[in-house]
Order: C-alpha cells, then structure tokens, then sequence
DNA sequence: GACGATAATGCGAATGATTCGCATAATGTC
DNA sequence: GACATTATGCGAATCATTCGCATTATCGTC
C-alpha cells in the first residue's frame, strides 16, 4: 500500500540526512495513524515493524521530520506531545473532553480573522493553534 | 493599591481553603504582573514579599486557584506553563516570536465561528485556545 | 485568647517526558 | 568496497512538576 522509497526523508538525503531502517519504521506509523499518537505509541508501533527502534531515536527523528516540516507537533493536554504527519492540508482541532479523541477541522473565515487580528496589532502571523475543548451534543 | 484582603483566596475560604502568607504573596504577584510568568519566576516574585515561599507551594497554589477558575494556566511554548489571573474578560493571546512577550486580543466573530463548528460537528465547547504566532511587520 | 481538627508548608525525593553523551553501527559517496 | 560522517541504542542527565511526610499554621469554637 505504501511506497518503499519515503518521500520526506528522501527530499532531505540531499541535506545530509540519512534513510535508516528506524526512521523508515517511524515514518510509516504516522503513515498509518488516523489518531494523534504521543511518542511512547509511536516507539510501540514502530518496534512491530522494527523492533531495534529506541525511543531516543524516535524523539530524535521526530525532531528531524519536525523541522523538515514534515511533522507536526501537538501539545493538546499537558502529558506529552501528540504528533501527525504534515502531508495534508492544514487544519485545526477539537478534541473530546471525554474519550480525548481528536477531530480536525478547518475555517477559512477564522483564519481570515486571525490574519485581520494580527495586522490590525502590527504583526504578521507565522503560524497558529487553534484548538477546541469540547464534550458531544446531548439531548437536541 | 491592593486590598489586604484579597477575594479569590477569601471566596474559596467557605470550601475549608486556608488564606496564608504565602498564598497571599502568590496572588499578589499575579495582580502585579502584567506578563505571563512561569512558576519560577512566579517563585522569585514571591519570596521578594515572604522569602519563605516554596516552589512546591507555588505550585500547589496555582493548582488551587486554577481549580476555582481564578488562573489561567497557558502553554505557549514547550518550556513550561506561564499564567495569569483570570479576573479579566476572556481573551485570546498573540506571542511574539522574536521577544516572547504577549498581546492579548479578543475576537467575538472568532468565538462565534468556533461555536458554530463545533455544533456541526456535535459538540458543545467547554473551552478553546487560540494563539497566533508571529512578528511584527516590518516595513510600512 | 487558647484549643484542636485539619489544611498547608518546606524539604527533598520521585515522576514523566524529553534530551544528551558516548561508544558502536549503518548510510551514502567515491 | 573503503571512508567520512551521520544515526543508533543505551543509560544517565535534565526540566518542569508532583508527592510523601513530618512540622507548622489557620480558623471556627469555647
């Protein structure tokens, strides 16, 4: 189902970064990952495919995939990063109080705002989080 | 300037919560900051007033006045939680990137929007965070 | 104004997530 | 295939935060 070359690190061999057999494991769990694992998830899952991955060399090709740009890194509640790929468009968060899943979202006219916001106080926004901390509907 | 009596601790005292001279040295340091400090900084501000402020205290008070909703705990960047009272009208925060220093802003459209998609996607929200990351603009 | 039940404190140790140092292993280049 | 160099695994180190516990202080009551 997925490639056997890996995009993001392939685009960055040219930059000195190598294509290890653990980063290529790490890569696919995000791959894979329709939730926001935290880095101890990613180690588990990554070990199935590769069991000599370590978690400093997931912290660390995180942090690599991070700066690349390929990654991103979520700070929802305050027990450890929750992390994604990059490879979609960009969006938001809602995340349920209850069960702490995650639900992306996305506003062009919030972000619009935010842009107007920012212009109006001098600045010129480089990024942005945006995160809702909510429970489901009950009753209607 | 400030009351002696100070009312969050004061409000909370009928909950078997004790008003100390160490609680009152924190609270007073939260009404005179006007940026977002961390519990260390927090910690060096309090024991200007009573030097025998523990940082373990500082955080157990935190804790307590966050629980009854009188302050705010931010997570902007990943090194450590920085607060605020929160005795003003809800607003959302612009960090600066180049300095760290924080503007505070406040959207309704914003609020408004985020509402509205969450009930699409059938959810109340309890709470939200908005920060906008950027520079200022240069030019002009 | 002292008494007593109980909450709060300071201290230092424990925790949890993340990072580092270092010797060894692997990658990509020539 | 040999080499320079980047990555790895391991365990120790950090950083912010929390805990355990013996001691101290608050506050409602007499």
């Amino acid at each position: 189902m997925s490639n056997l070359i890996d995009d993001p690190l392939s685009d960055l061999r040219a930059e000195g970064v190598r294509v290890t057999r653990q980063r290529l494991a790490i890569l696919h769990v995000l791959r894979e990952a329709s939730d926001h694992p935290r880095a101890e998830e990613i180690l588990a899952r990554a070990r199935a495919q590769d069991p000599s991955v370590s978690q400093a060399t997931v912290y660390r090709t995180l942090a690599v995939l991070e700066k690349a740009g390929s990654v991103l890194r979520n700070e929802f509640d305050g027990s450890g990063a929750r992390f994604e790929l990059a490879d979609r468009q960009h969006h938001d968060h809602l995340i349920d109080l209850d069960t702490g899943a995650v639900v992306e979202f996305r506003s062009a006219l919030i972000e619009q705002l935010q842009a107007e916001i920012a212009a109006e106080l001098g600045y010129d926004i480089e990024w942005h989080r945006l995160e809702l901390y909510g429970r489901k509907t009950t009753g209607v």
